[in-house]
DNA sequence: AATTTCATGTAATTCGTTACATGATTCC
DNA sequence: GGAATCATGTAACGAATTACATGAAATT
């Protein structure tokens, strides 16, 4: 069946896990409690829930409204419709949390598996996170090769691009070295009393 | 006229400006010159190509082959087809190099404007980059006010997410910030007898 | 009463990738 | 002579957006 985006598929399901909800609602929580989402826009969201009931993992129910949703809507009016994830639902999710890929290191992906961190296994956060880890260092030998390569035909502009962006990824290492440690040292908050 | 996407458009043309090259190597320099942009697949950049000669904004020319390009082509054989830009093509490039919306300063267009920053005039750069800032403190403020909002709601995890979320953009608000001022200064290396 | 925010959806369009197909050149 | 890399292209598909369309509920 048609459009499933793998992240957003995963998003709604790990969000309806805690409790259920209405699309609308769903969509503000991508953004704020997820906060590193991007905003999906209603014209994906409410066609990837549409899949989502038809392969089970959802079921649509009555929202506030006091007649049930899906009459009201034939009948012409509209009502909230609250989506619950089913029992098939909760497995699927379960299987997405512990498949742990090349395509999991991906940016928007890993962003997405860390947002639901708290519902994984100790040895799937570090498969994760030092997948992440590798794959942000690879990227960084390949720009430092480049740059090794050009740096004198570049302007101070582009350099200063480059540099910067380096110093990025060189930061979200030592963020996932920290990370990996503390789950060795079998703790989930990080250390240190700052704040 | 088909696809144009924009930041492609506009870098192919930006590189192209300091010289000719066929797609393949436009390719490669997309990723490693330009270092941050993605890598463009030959299936957006030939199509893409095509369009901006269409445009009258390039020009094919024979590549290192002993016949013309297309002449080769036509008979069966495939030879490298250099690109290079014409008058019209350096003047649209001057125009959208001087173009600053709210678009120039989404992420990916304002990592493409800031690797040409070397041909803008100053007061361009400057737009550029306080627009930029002026958009992540926006980002920075929501960010902060969503996290105020639902701080006891969420996991360890979560929290550490977003928290280095906000981190990232604060940092790149300070680097906008020494480059601003490095602007202002006018003592950054750039040769001042621009054009 | 009017406006904003909540709420759901569809159609057309944009942007880009993958998989495929072809062939030249370079290196071992 | 076989493999890797260089080089160009097309067709089918994928993911997501925008613009449109509708209407209920809350706020001013």
């Amino acid at each position: 069946m048609s459009r499933r985006s793998g992240i957003l598929e995963f998003a709604v399901l790990g969000l309806l896990r805690e409790s259920p909800m209405h699309g609308y609602e769903l969509r503000k929580r991508l953004n704020t409690s997820l906060g590193v989402f991007r905003a999906f826009s209603y014209g994906t969201l409410y066609p990837c829930l549409k899949s989502l009931v038809a392969n089970g993992w959802l079921v649509e129910e009555a929202g506030s409204a006091p007649e049930d949703a899906r009459a009201a809507s034939m009948a012409g009016r509209r009502a909230k419709i609250v989506y619950r994830l089913t029992a098939e639902g909760k497995e699927h999710f379960e299987e997405l949390l512990s498949h742990t890929g090349p395509d999991t290191w991906e940016d928007e992906h890993f962003a997405a598996r860390f947002a639901f961190f708290g519902q994984t296994s100790r040895d799937v956060r570090m498969r994760v996170l030092e997948g992440r880890r590798s794959r942000l260092e690879e990227r960084l030998e390949k720009m430092r090769a480049s740059l090794a390569r050009t740096r004198e035909r570049l302007d101070d502009y582009t350099l200063e691009l480059q540099r910067h962006g380096m110093e990025s990824v060189e930061r979200e290492v030592r963020w996932l070295n920290e990370l990996i440690e503390s789950e060795r040292a079998g703790r989930d908050k990080r250390p240190g009393p700052d704040q």
